[in-house]
DNA sequence: GAGGATGCGGAGTGAGCACTCCGCTTCGGC
DNA sequence: GCCGAAGCGGAGTGCTCACTCCGCATCCTC
């Protein structure tokens, strides 16, 4: 692969990264053409088809916050380290979802977003269980909810843009619902 | 206005409310005038935009939604009336997503679709209130919250086909963290 | 039941999009 | 520096969709 080949490759995945994450998944390949500096027809060569781009851009993603779910998975308090995960979840979640909606909506995931959705995955279940062996984290939830729970956070806030406080509030039930133990 | 004007105006609502729920706002609007049996020239007729026709139908959903959220506040236990209201929302939101999201991703709601939602707002606001005076539902979260964690619910099954267990869980989670005292 | 107003259907229009094609440019081995 | 291969840009293509237009059918009034 020539070497201005490989440059343009990784300028079309950034620029569809941003431009996917700013517009949705319905912003043209133009434009993304456009961000990247380039013409339609490379986009095109690189990634034959726009859900090709899309599953790219979003593996790029998902490798960037399995990343940043490692950092914050060494170190601190695993109660406090789930805390933060769950809010950095639910902050990126309108971007990943943005990229993955469309390919959910037709045929599904492909193999290599499985994976990195899986790297993401091995990293929350390692600091769930370890949170849940402090005691403080109820042990009748595994990551499925964790995840499912965040995406709903993510999702709500994507539309109607809601008031700081009440996102909180709402994200305070939730880690409160996640600390009590289960009631009958 | 004529007699067969208004039944066709009728069956277009109801057509476009099934179309949309099924195959969400991006349906054609060649769709929904077959459904109702009619041309797209008649649709076009009574709703000039897509956007009015999708606004006259969320309008519709939404009135049906209140009325079901008032049969059920009244006669139950309110605490009860509470968990049937969220459960039902949880399972209406996804319909009600579909055809709000392009009507907010473009200039917002409507002044009817206002008038709706907060025909709906209005019976959960009662609802939580005589939930919360019962002294079993934490008393720092409003009907905000509440349609946010349903509306995140619903967003969350929508893509993702999610396993019964784990969605029965997760609300069960954030039904727990109502009922909680807000922990420090 | 006649006549005018009202409403209807669906072919037509234009815009926007994903994707193709090919003449030209740039790269890199020699 | 030369030259073949690799890669590039962007006009072109065909499709879908929202929306228009108008000749014709249907309704309602008198």
């Amino acid at each position: 692969m020539r070497a201005d080949a490989v440059a343009n490759r990784r300028r079309v995945l950034v620029a569809a990264q941003e431009v996917f994450a700013e517009q949705g998944a319905e912003a043209s390949t133009e434009e993304v053409a456009r961000r990247a500096g380039v013409g339609t027809g490379t986009v095109f060569r690189h990634f034959p088809t726009k859900r090709d781009l899309l599953e790219h851009a979003l593996v790029a993603h998902l490798d960037d916050l399995a990343e940043a779910a490692r950092a914050t998975a060494s170190g601190e308090d695993p109660v406090e380290a789930l805390r933060t995960l769950v809010a950095d979840m639910a902050g990126r979640a309108p971007t990943k979802l943005a990229m993955a909606e469309p390919l959910l909506a037709d045929d599904g995931l492909g193999e290599a977003s499985h994976a990195a959705a899986e790297r993401v995955r091995v990293v929350v279940a390692e600091v769930l269980e370890r949170a849940q062996e402090t005691g403080r984290v109820r042990r009748d939830v595994g990551v499925d909810e964790i995840h499912f729970l965040v995406r709903g956070i993510a999702q709500a806030q994507a539309f109607l843009p809601v008031a700081p406080e009440v996102r909180r509030r709402a994200v305070e039930v939730l880690l409160d619902g996640l600390r009590c133990a289960p009631r009958s």
